[in-house]
DNA sequence: ATAAGGAATGTAAGCGGTTACATAATATCG
DNA sequence: CGATATTATGTAACCGCTTACATTCCTTAT
């Protein structure tokens, strides 16, 4: 079985507490001591059991990442982004990828909070509801343990968001469309999470603001959004009901994608005939042919600043409860925007 | 603070004992105490500390998972299904991204094993290396739980390997090429992995069997292979130098994509004047037009398999120390093999 | 009615660490 | 050189939970 402190303190003829000392890197150990207790833990290939380690300590600077889908691009990358800055600053990290249904979600979160983390991320706007009751589970764990909020926000006691203006992003880039004369535009989404709602609300602002009426050019796709072929045939529907279109904004770039594909079917010439623009700025966009341009919502900077701001609130620093960046617009080949 | 099994047992009027076994699931307790119990941990939303747990028990359940980066479709998506399959099992899994170095590998390691984990998952073939030496870590660890490989093999006691017969399966790719009269075939790879130096000697052993020196055509790409362009640039110097080729099999899917996206730039015809394969048949392949020839490596049945194996293992049952599945041949639109 | 067996509950000893406090060893200084 | 401050080490309580074992309380059969 493996070494306990015991059985090392035994081996270097100290006490306990020493060893554990040189294990917590406390000043008061000789260095003779501390060589003698170092070299039986190298030679026994011991660690330290973390179960003990948390009960005495408390907190093993530990955060917990929860995230829906880490197979999914944006979240993925996310993920990776998380880690790495949290490692960078001491911390290691859990992850627990949930799935989108609550209930699995609030599993998870009991589940991470019982490893007693310092803190807690939540990775994508899908952990956030529209409606108080479903984001009960939130408000609950935060009495416990800061909560980070990563492309989404919400107001509460001990949470905080880092987002995007989505809303504000999507406003600029459908105004774009539509200065450049690209006035039939359809809005493609496949997600009504918060930054969903958000694009949505940004894309219907611009269009409603020109007078237009936005209700019959926004299409909800339900199926799976990295499936390119089925986002293809969705497209297809649209155009076969009917509705004509000389622009495509997406809520996300597998959605662009989609659109890409439905071109080239009919072989209809982008961006000359069809301008289209992802959301995201995923490797996806640099795959086709020609490439697709796309929205960089600042993901990295994202990351980079929440584990700042987390590592500020356990610091005990006030800390701003929101940190907003804007989005930028990447542009590629399947724009023709006017400068 | 959080609360304790004593504050509960306090406002149940029963012993810490009772709560711990209606906690547990345990028999022996009247239906009015388990109710009674219930009711207060409900009321208090009170969740057990993992670390008290884990002393007590020894084990929670818990599965390490450690992959090198899972911002990569293939090993993202092979988390995903590991943790699907996990969580139908009853355990739950911690998640690790490592990185690939080396060092930062093994104290991940370590870390995940002081937490007790009931066993290790390494996911992709880059945990395997070469040399003895370099594996020695893994070596270690396998003598306190066990060490599930996906997608590599590496012989060792309480080490167990599921993977696909990457080596038969790219010569089978191969010469499907060989067979198809195309025979001027590049090899574009970008990792030394177990799986990757596997699948270098199915082409070479192809290659060879028809008398064709393998060497001349083979070339290892060193930057990030998500990196489209890159890769493209990649393909256009291996042509620049004079290469001639017709066929380009690939040991990554996103290696595809960059000699289709060379192919695009130069107006060669996929498949007519080129033939192009990739491997893992991720959603890659289907992004571009025209879709992209894969190898399905059975990534899905690979996880079942670890899992359903792990699950034997420690219910104490003899497993083998090996699983190996064969690839299939996903034919899209850059390849035309004679049936 | 009573002994015996079984179910429900409680008591207390770990699990493997941390750390406040006590003690021993060493250094500092008049 | 003795008194005192400082440093090094040990002792033991505690962290929150599980569980073997002890105890109490019902049943049920005799």
């Amino acid at each position: 079985m493996s070494m306990t402190i015991y059985d090392i303190s035994k081996k270097a003829g100290v006490s306990i507490a020493t060893v554990s000392r040189v294990l917590n890197g406390s000043s008061n150990v000789s260095p003779a001591t501390r060589k003698k207790v170092n070299d039986v833990i190298e030679q026994y290939d011991y660690t330290p059991n973390a179960y003990a380690r948390g009960m005495g300590l408390g907190s093993l600077k530990t955060v917990g990442i929860l995230c829906a889908d880490c197979s999914d691009l944006f979240l993925a990358k996310a993920v990776y982004y998380l880690q790495q800055e949290l490692q960078a600053q001491g911390y290691e990290a859990l992850l627990c990828c949930t799935g989108y249904n609550l209930d699995v979600k609030k599993n998870y979160l009991n589940l991470i909070l019982s490893k007693k983390v310092d803190g807690i991320v939540l990775v994508g706007s899908n952990f956030i509801a529209d409606t108080e009751a479903e984001n009960k589970y939130i408000m609950d764990a935060s009495a416990q343990v800061p909560i980070m909020l990563l492309n989404a926000a919400f107001d509460y006691p001990n949470v905080y968001s880092i987002l995007c203006d989505d809303q504000g992003t999507m406003t600029e880039v459908t105004n774009k469309f539509l200065d450049a004369d690209c006035t039939d535009i359809i809005y493609l989404y496949n997600s009504l999470s918060y930054s969903g709602r958000k694009k949505m609300k940004g894309f219907k602002a611009a269009l409603n603001n020109r007078g237009i009426n936005a209700d019959k050019r926004m299409f909800f796709f339900e199926g799976k959004s990295d499936d390119v072929n089925a986002v293809a045939d969705f497209v297809q529907e649209i155009a076969d009901k009917g509705v004509k279109f000389n622009g495509v904004v997406c809520a996300e770039d597998t959605m662009a994608l989609g659109a890409m594909k439905y071109a080239m079917r009919n072989d209809i010439k982008v961006p000359e005939e069809l301008e289209i623009i992802g959301y995201n700025d995923s490797i996806l966009c640099e795959c086709c042919t020609p490439e697709i341009t796309s929205v960089d919502n600042r993901l990295e900077t994202q990351t980079h600043q929440l584990v700042a701001t987390l590592v500020g609130v356990l610091s005990g620093e006030e800390m701003p409860a929101r940190t907003i960046f804007s989005g930028r617009i990447v542009e590629r080949k399947t724009t023709s925007f006017v400068e």
